[in-house]
DNA sequence: GCTAGACTATGACGGCCGTTATAGCCAGTG
DNA sequence: CACTGGCTATAACGGCCGTCATAGTCTAGC
């Protein structure tokens, strides 16, 4: 238990990254959100003065957050571990929500943005991405693998995570994510053993 | 070109599955669908009585076919060639749309369908995944592949492009996807070979 | 020509959306 | 005690949503 009384702001921020996990964004009305949180609409406007935008960006933040930070610690025991941290971090919310969530950060790289402005909540997801390809990269170098196999070997494990969590949705079956598990750790096994 | 002359249900469909790539399923409405098929809207209640879960459907199914006839194609000149051609595909989507557009078929597996009933676009989402990794998972069997690994590869395939593409949206790059065909393509070489 | 059925056109229904405004409450500081 | 500033409560705004109904138009076959 990292905090003892969340206040509010951080239970509609948990709530949001919840529902468009579930719904998407576009289906993730402020109101509900608000509900959701046990908090009253104005609130939302009080602590998100930017709106829905904010209130994303921030909700996908929250979440790169939470995974980065499990998988940091579970990357101390190496990349198989790490790896094996980060598929059951994902199969426990798919199995756990009966299939109905997924991630949030795939979420919103998937709907385009307002024509108009800068997408910030795409950015985030964006940076998301980028970091916990960098933490898996790091700890894959540290143990042996060439930089750019690396590299190239983080983006395929985040890239296949996030579609597999999607397909076993789809399918409402763990499946999908027991072959990328599969297939995943023995090219990481592989990849610090050259 | 198949068609020469699409129908307007046929408009309709494309339409709608280019949308619902480029916004997700809940924000891709009916109205702006049949304008941007040059459709009134009442011919979409004609064509698809029973509303927005059938127009979701047809779409996933459009496009699921559409790729495995490209796939089925490819194929035929082997594995490499058929992975080739389904990262080309899925390039050229997210390249030529200034990565605004993806999957539609991952955009609605993603979105949590109306409690109450069965949700058949999910069901057909899963469908067309299940099709596309029985194309290449038969493909790489009969190029020397064992059938397990030939089944988990093929996951593999399916899932990193479908979260690959995602990837390249949120970073407005097409360096994941340059990543995952590098892994997936040695993948290939290295399965079909043993 | 006429009639049936496929399609179009138009408008309405209740409902939820993002956002804003405004007034009230209630802790903590002086 | 007064009062200030963070938070709540409530209502409203215009707008788009999925869906349905109804009447009009067009075309193919007799």
């Amino acid at each position: 238990m990292t905090k003892h009384n969340p206040t509010a702001r951080e239970r509609i921020v948990a709530g949001a990254a919840d529902m468009i996990s579930r719904r998407g964004l576009n289906a993730t009305s402020i109101r509900e959100t608000a509900k959701h949180a046990r908090a009253p609409l104005g609130s939302t406007y009080h602590y998100f003065p930017e709106g829905k935008q904010q209130l994303a960006t921030e909700a996908v933040r929250h979440t790169g957050e939470w995974v980065a930070r499990r998988l940091r610690r579970e990357l101390e025991a190496g990349p198989v571990a790490g790896l094996r941290a980060f598929l059951d971090l994902w199969r426990k919310i798919v199995v756990d929500s009966d299939f109905r969530a997924g991630c949030p950060v795939l979420a919103v790289s998937i709907e385009e943005p307002p024509t108009d402005e800068t997408p910030i909540a795409l950015a985030a997801a964006a940076g998301v991405f980028e970091e916990w390809e960098g933490l898996l990269a790091a700890s894959l170098r540290e143990h042996g693998a060439e930089p750019e196999q690396a590299a190239q070997l983080a983006t395929l494990i985040v890239a296949a995570v996030e579609g597999t969590v999607a397909m076993c949705r789809a399918k409402r079956s763990t499946q999908p994510l027991d072959h990328t598990a599969e297939q995943l750790q023995a090219l990481v096994r592989a990849a610090i053993k050259g």
